[in-house]
DNA sequence: TATCATTTGTTCGTATGTATC
DNA sequence: CGATACATACGAACAAATGAT
């Protein structure tokens, strides 16, 4: 019944008959309107939250915010240039606040990633946003140890610009790869305080995996977490040309 | 309050307190273990549901599937081989029902993407599914009219695989580049049923724009949706060897 | 500045429906 | 069939934020 009534308001909203910006009934009203209760109402509007129709406010009221299948506002170029030899150039990230560097052992996607379970890693937290619109996004740098040896001055200095750390690895003989795996998933508490978010909007996830063209080893695993109602990842797609004899294969996913 | 306690029952789970595939407590138990009420319980419940931690079902219990912090099972490449001049390879996608064919007028993402509001399109509809895991997602093609016109085959037949509509496109005369835009969001309801989506896990959506590399003209838009907490999408990242805006060219960068 | 009505946020207790075993 | 457990809904109370008086 609750879905019901989100369906109902959905459809309102999405026929014009709540316009963006205007303030939906308050809940009492509701309650008298589709003659249900309180709890019924509060379920519905939060259908209708996580879907990014409408943001409440205590005190306030529930205003509409979208009609539904909009783009979102903040578009996160996914792209890496590579203007010489070893100069990258990278789409740029406003930081919030300075990098915390802290050493940590290597679990979840980053370990399977990275092949390193329960390795040690030199891991760099950045908190960064949008300067248009405000919007916060955690990214994190994990260095494995095995991969700070190869490059020493990467351990001295790990909190450098992604470009540079793509910059040193090349110096250090490497002939890079990129490989980025996307998923979403709801916050969990703390998420939500440290990225501002509001609402129940689930979490666009994507791990950059740097590896060795030649080797296929991992070298480096960048982690971007962003409220995935505001922003959208995009990347380019380049056909490989690959001979026709035989398939390359992709590593099969069963873990 | 509610918070409170999912993120005790979290850290619980984390620290194998409750192993995986364990049943919880029930919820009468738990309200007596945390001295709260029935609604706080549930609440908490719902957020453990998100998160990917447990499953429920109704007259079992609640399931531990996960301790957090795991890669999706079901990876979804989403790479594109050209073996010849118009020759294309894409991953295999299993379909789980016979395509559905009709037409639609353009709105929302694939409009703005495709930069065709409200100009009308053939869209072919297609429920696919991995095969390993069962996990259904929702494939949608559009082929605006003007696509359709310079490529009149496709108007035809447009559901055929998409390796072939990309065939066609070249042998149209079009040079193709691809774009892919990813977001996330809370599913609708219908999306809800026809996905077979039990718990409220977030749908991972992604836009693919196939565009004429030389004129930049949007061709053809492809939308995928997938549950997020069982899939992600992999991407092969090509840097592209851009000349430097600013910087003069000294040598002459074949490679 | 203080007060008050309005509105959402949170929790509680209870009842009923329904799937599982 | 019956006991158990989750799903859904109702009614009530209080907290907290907001805006106007």
């Amino acid at each position: 019944m609750a879905t019901q009534v989100a369906e109902k308001v959905a459809a309102d909203i999405k026929r014009g008959r709540y316009q963006v910006g205007e303030t939906l009934p308050s809940e009492a009203q509701m309650e008298q309107m589709y003659g249900v209760g309180k709890a019924t109402i509060r379920t519905a509007m939060g259908e209708l939250k996580r879907m990014g129709l409408i943001e409440t406010r205590q005190g306030k009221g529930s205003m509409v915010i979208s009609t539904g299948g909009t783009v979102p506002p903040v578009t996160i170029p996914r792209a890496i240039q590579q203007r010489g030899k070893g100069s990258w150039f990278l789409p740029e990230m406003t930081e919030a606040e300075a990098p915390a560097i802290s050493r940590t052992s290597l679990d979840g996607p980053p370990a399977v990633h990275l092949g390193q379970q329960d390795q040690d890693a030199i891991s760099v937290d950045r908190m960064v946003y949008d300067p248009k619109t405000g919007t916060r996004m955690a990214h994190r740098t994990f260095i494995p140890l095995s991969t700070a040896a190869e490059a020493p001055s990467l351990a001295e200095a790990p909190e450098v610009p992604t470009s540079e750390i793509y910059e040193q690895l090349t110096q250090a003989g490497f002939s890079l790869s990129f490989t980025e795996h996307v998923t979403a998933r709801a916050p969990f508490p703390d998420e939500r305080m440290s990225l501002g978010l509001d609402e129940a909007s689930p979490l666009l996830i994507t791990y950059r995996i740097t590896a060795d063209a030649e080797q296929e080893r991992p070298l480096l695993c960048e982690e971007l977490r962003a409220p995935a109602a505001t922003c959208q990842l995009t990347f380019s797609l380049t056909p490989t040309k690959a001979p026709a004899k035989r398939t390359p294969r992709r590593r099969s996913a069963s873990e």
